[in-house]
DNA sequence: CCCGTGACGGGGG
DNA sequence: CCCCCCGCCACGG
């Protein structure tokens, strides 16, 4: 089951919209590991190269950009985002609320 | 094999 | 708002 983790990530990952945004916790508790946000964290890391990945969209439970210095440059995370219509200050997303997109409540639970 | 280290998060003071 | 602690678990030293 844990060889398929991070590719479960990345399939959830793969499913942010454009100009959308969640976070790792939401992904951990949809893929029913709830207290493994910080593995979801370690396949972000890991899918670094993968560019198929929207791990920009990928933020902490607070909407800050606290995976940023696991880009190009400290700013690569934050222009991506810039470049879907996203507003960031002090490493926060604007609006964050309304930008959250939650696979538990989008996703059809289609799991298995 | 033990241990420190995290792109985390919830709870409590 | 701040801080600390704990659970989580893959990985490297």
């Amino acid at each position: 089951m844990n060889q398929n983790f991070f590719e479960r990530v990345y399939d959830v990952a793969r499913q942010i919209p454009q100009g959308r945004v969640t976070t790792y916790g939401m992904i951990a508790h949809y893929l029913g590991t709830k207290g493994s946000a910080r593995m979801v964290g370690w396949a972000m890391n890991a899918s670094g190269k993968d560019e198929s990945i929207p791990a920009h969209r990928v933020v902490n439970r607070n909407g800050l950009l606290t995976g940023k210095a696991h880009f190009g440059d400290i700013y690569q995370m934050e222009q991506l985002l810039f470049e879907e219509g996203i507003q960031v200050k002090d490493n926060q997303i604007q609006n964050f609320k309304n930008l959250i997109w939650d696979p538990s409540i989008e996703l059809i639970s289609t799991k298995f």
